[in-house]
DNA sequence: TATGAATGAGACTTCATTCAT
DNA sequence: TATGAATGAAGTCTCATTCAT
């Protein structure tokens, strides 16, 4: 018998861990935090019940390391720099460009949004600073530093507020993708991701009034 | 003998179950829908448990009532039409206006956004349904009549699509609300509402692209 | 306005005592006691639970009357003596007699039968001999007086047990009312009361070995 | 280590709800059904409450689950043949042995005749029929196989009905156990059991008049 | 380390009883 | 006397956590 070594059995233990949070995440997001059981999760990670206390030290606990587990493979196309743009056609493929990670980005980890959502009244502040680190409207703060170099050389306004306006299209989008992923609103919009994304990066950058007002 | 009439009992009964919703509204607020106990709703709302049980089936109706209880006061400026607007700063004026009482009912009305957060996992179609016709999205259909009547008469954009753009503007705003009301993320902006409404307004209309691009 | 009497208080007094107690053997017979409620009661007397309290000390209390209450009405033609006979065929008229008797106490009373049977944990012994001096074995005395009579006429066997078998023909045919109207065993025999009664008089009197054995 | 076998998992399992089904029954028939507690239970099994749950789904799976628990150590003399009878003596004897036997199974089981009274008003139809399996009523089909063979060699009357007879038997022991055994009426006939059954016996087979009618 | 039975605190809910009107 | 809303004790059941194996 092939005894375990210590780097083996740290692997081992990192694996079971990563097991138990993706089964938590799963049933967490479709229960609710306050409801789903640790029966639940055990059943969905194919472990006992006592298993998971032997990784974790309560359930309050497994709710807490959720965004540290999630942290790495998440980050990853957001947190690229945005590239200098010259032009507004420039400007508008790059920002459509980062609406789509952001989007996709909820889409893909609805289930964390939503364990979000329903475990918010558990969450001690810093919890919950952590899990907002990973909600798109983090990638507001690139998207303030591109508006202002695009201040500075005239592409945009120059009465523009680059705080309110890097925040005002991630939420609008963060928006559309809440309502129709996690507020189940059917169809509140006929149109997909895509033709909302481009739509709105426009609006974003010409405004709605027409040119001859 | 000054008998109680009738007409004194439904009011009195009546009374008693405003006082519970509004206690109930509190305590889901606070613990989050499936954590509060009937047991904090009693005392909040200084009645025993058992008269909970005389006024509400059962601990899912209450939270079912909550939208129906609040259905009438909470409408109110967003249902009134949009006047006709003719000029630029017409719509400036106007859109502002709707974002300050969009803005206002969140605020006032946080703790039904917060319960109806944390009950997303309990509830069936039709009352999320009804929690949502009282969410600011809401306000959507109006705003895009009013976006369809400006472009038919050259204020907007012909090719914008009024449907996409009536939810923008609102799902920024809102957004921007539950930031900072909901998920208590301090000074997200470091600004006021006021400031933030007229800058995402005049983005709304303008864009953020420079006249001279 | 007629002011009433104190005769006619006590007349209405006693008349809504009946009322009351009468749906609590309808609802008890029912529901069971245990599981039956005041509330049951009230709704079933069309009185609130509040005068229930009037009229009754507690639910117990309810119970305890209930014997008292049909005391008189249930017992009627059992009371009467046993005519005397001189044949076996007058014997068997008679035992027929009273066999239908009892048979149609029981079934018309079958709901006392079952608030009795549901009560049993709950009654003191006091109240159960109450409630058995109204049960149909309660004419077994007089049966016992009857066959002791014809004993010493020669009608009956000499080695007769009286006692036993006074106590033997009306257990069976209770025994027989009771699998059919509270058991509810569908169709034990496949004949009706007049049939099982019929037989098992000739049964009590000639017994089921043939003549030539 | 040694661990536990799946084997002796189940064993133990099965031993813990036979333990808990005989709490059951005891308090059951003590308190009646409705009225005793799952704690009742609990205590008189030596276990704690949320343990019956881990073994029953609530309380009336308990209820539900008492007859399949008791239904194969109950069943015992009464499932065996009745020997054939030649003379009216040895239907005597063959009678007394088996009202021995139904007495002694109901007063071996009071206790469970106790909790099917008290339960009737709860158990659905199936479930009153899985309880009246275990009443020794049940054995009247078999004495009727008897009566009818006895019928054709002559040993009973022809004009017998044997569906009747072989239920008024046990019908009036099964009476005469029920009254002194739940019902409670102390010394309803001076006699013990044996003396009870050896004078219904000849009272079923010999009739209550004398020879020389 | 893995298991899952046992535990018991605590939740929701019912209902007999009281009492102001 | 009649009403029925209010009460709160008590019951059923759940589930996070522990621990012997």
């Amino acid at each position: 018998m092939p005894r375990l070594t210590t780097q083996d059995r740290e692997t081992l233990s990192e694996e079971r861990r990563r097991q138990i949070l993706q089964a938590a995440i799963r049933v967490f997001a479709q229960r609710g935090y306050a409801t789903a059981t640790i029966e639940d999760v055990a059943r969905a990670a194919g472990v006992s019940e006592g298993t998971i206390y032997n990784y974790f030290r309560s359930k309050e606990d497994l709710l807490i390391h959720i965004p540290r587990h999630l942290a790495a493979p998440v980050f990853d196309r957001l947190a690229a720099r945005f590239p200098e743009v010259g032009t507004s056609a420039d400007a508008e493929r790059v920002l459509i460009e980062m609406g789509k990670a952001m989007v996709a980005r909820v889409t893909a980890n609805i289930r964390f949004v939503k364990v979000f959502l329903s475990a918010l009244p558990h969450l001690s502040r810093q919890a919950r600073e952590e899990y907002m680190r990973l909600m798109p409207l983090a990638a507001a703060g690139m998207l303030e530093a591109h508006l202002r170099q695009g201040m500075d050389r005239g592409l945009y306004r120059r009465d523009l507020d680059p705080a309110i306006a890097a925040r005002a299209l991630p939420g609008a989008l963060l928006m559309f993708a809440l309502s129709q992923e996690v507020l189940l609103v059917r169809q509140m919009v006929p149109y997909d991701y895509d033709d909302i994304i481009r739509e709105t990066v426009r609006l974003f950058l010409r405004g709605a009034l027409s040119e001859r007002r």
